[in-house]
DNA sequence: TTCATCTGATTGTCAGATAATCTAGCGGCG
DNA sequence: CGCCGCTAGATTATCTGACAATCAGATGAA
C-alpha cells in the first residue's frame, strides 16, 4: 500500500526558497527577503519559513545575521564534513562502491590533467610542493589532511570544478577509512604520490592511471 | 578585534543531540528523546530543540515522524547531491566543464559496466528497452525524457550509487542545452545510443567510449 | 568633519494552543 | 480463539503573538 502523505510546508518552503535563488539568479552573498515577506510571499506562517532558512542555513546555502538578514551562502565541504563525520556509523554508503567511484573519478580525470601540466608549468610545481610537505609530517591527522589535499588538487588541476565538488564530497564519506590508515602505509602512500605526478609529468599517463587505481584500492584491504 | 557573539541556542542544541547519540551509542533507526524532553533535558524551549532537529533532520542525521517520534537516520549521498546543486562548484562551472565532466564521468563507468553486462543479462535488455522506446518519439519534450533515462541506467548498470546521485546533479545543469537540440540531431543521438550499447555488448569497451564520448561532447556546438 | 547616540529593521527565542498523524490497546464479532 | 475496526494517548506539525538581541544607517552634537 502506498502511504500517500500530505506535503509538509516546510518541505515546500524549502523548495521555494531554492527555487528563488535559481529563478533571479543570486550569488554568494546577495541578499535575500526577510523571514516575514517570505512568509507572505509563500502564504505560510513566519514559523515555517524559519525552519526552512534554519536547514538550508546548516547547509551553508543561506546565512542569517541577527539585525541584518538572510544572505545566499557559499557551502564548505569542512563544515558538512564536521557534521557527518561525528558518527561514522550512521553514513550509508557501500565502502566498496566509494572506492571504485573514487577510482573512477580520479583516473578519469588524469588525461586531462597531464594536457595541461604541459601547458602550464605551476600545477606541476604545486603537486611537488604537496608532495614536499609530506616528508615532514608527524601524526596521523596532519597526514589525512594533506592526503586529502592532495587528492583534491589533483582534481583541480583538471580545472573541471564539477568534479571537485563531488571529490569533496566522496570525501566526506571516505573519513572513516583514512582513520584507520596504519603508520606503515604512510610511507606506501607518499611514496605512490611521487609516482604518479612523476608519470604524469613525464606524460605517461598509463602509467599514472594503473599507479593511482593501486593506490586507491589499497584501501579494499582495510574494509 | 574579535567579535565575541553569544553562542546561539538552535546551535548549542544541534551538539548537545549530537552528543547524545555518540554518548547513548544509537545507531540508524533507534529512538531519541521526545521534542517536549530534550527541551526539559537541555532547558531550552520546543522551538529551539525543533529548530535543531529540523536541520539535522535536513542532512538526514536524524529522522522526525508524525506520531511517532524522533529516531536516528541514515545519511544517504542520494539526499546529499539533491541540495549540493547550490554548490560554488556548479554554480560557476562553464557549459565546456559540464560536458567535459559528464564524459569523464560516463565513459569511466563503461568497463564496469561492460563486465556486469556479461554477468548479468537483464542489464543490456533494459538498455535495449530503451532504444526501442526511442522510436516512437514524437516530441522534444518525452526525446528529452528518455535521454536522460538512458544516460541514467547506463551509471545505474554500473552498480555505483555515488556516481549515479552525481550524474543526476549534473543533468539539472545539462537541460538548459539539452532544450536547443534539433529534431535532425534526434535520429544521430539514436543511432549513437544503439551502437554504444552494441559495443558494450560484444565487449568492446574502447569502441564504447569513444562513441559516448563524442555521442557527449557534440553539445559543445551548440554552446 | 568626526564621533557618539538613537532608531528602525530583522533575526533569535519563548510560551501556548490547535491540527494531523501514528501506535497500541480495547472490545466486538465470526 | 483469532481477526478487524475503533478509540485514546502520544508525538510531531503548524500557527499566533509577543518580546529580546543585534546590527546598519540616520541623526545630531562637538
Amino acid at each position: 500500500m502506498q502511504t500517500l502523505r500530505r506535503p509538509k510546508v516546510r518541505d515546500q518552503a524549502v523548495d521555494q526558497i531554492k527555487q528563488y535563488i535559481v529563478a533571479h539568479n543570486l550569488a554568494s552573498g546577495d541578499r535575500l527577503p526577510t523571514e516575514t515577506q517570505l512568509a507572505e510571499t509563500f502564504g505560510i506562517s513566519r514559523l515555517s519559513v524559519r525552519e526552512a532558512t534554519k536547514s538550508l542555513e546548516f547547509l551553508g546555502i543561506v546565512e542569517a545575521k541577527t539585525g541584518v538578514g538572510l544572505t545566499v551562502g557559499r557551502i564548505d565541504m569542512g563544515r558538512l564534513t564536521e557534521h557527518l563525520g561525528f558518527h561514522a556509523g550512521l553514513l550509508d554508503a557501500d565502502p566498496q562502491q566509494l572506492i571504485d567511484s573514487r577510482v573512477i573519478l580520479e583516473t578519469g580525470v588524469l588525461p586531462c590533467v597531464a594536457r595541461r601540466m604541459g601547458a602550464d608549468a605551476s600545477i606541476e610545481q604545486r603537486l611537488r610542493t604537496l608532495i614536499e610537505q609530506f616528508r615532514s609530517v608527524r601524526d596521523l591527522k596532519s597526514w589525512i589532511v594533506l592526503d586529502i589535499e592532495f587528492h583534491r588538487t589533483l582534481l583541480e588541476s583538471s580545472g573541471l570544478k564539477p568534479l571537485v565538488a563531488f571529490g569533496d564530497l566522496l570525501h566526506v564519506f571516505f573519513q572513516r577509512f583514512r582513520e584507520s590508515v596504519k603508520k606503515a602505509e604512510w610511507k606506501v602512500g607518499i611514496e605512490s604520490h611521487q609516482r604518479i605526478v612523476d608519470c604524469l609529468a613525464a606524460g605517461d599517463v598509463t602509467a599514472a592511471t594503473g599507479e593511482l587505481r593501486q593506490h586507491i584500492e589499497s584501501h579494499k584491504e582495510r574494509v
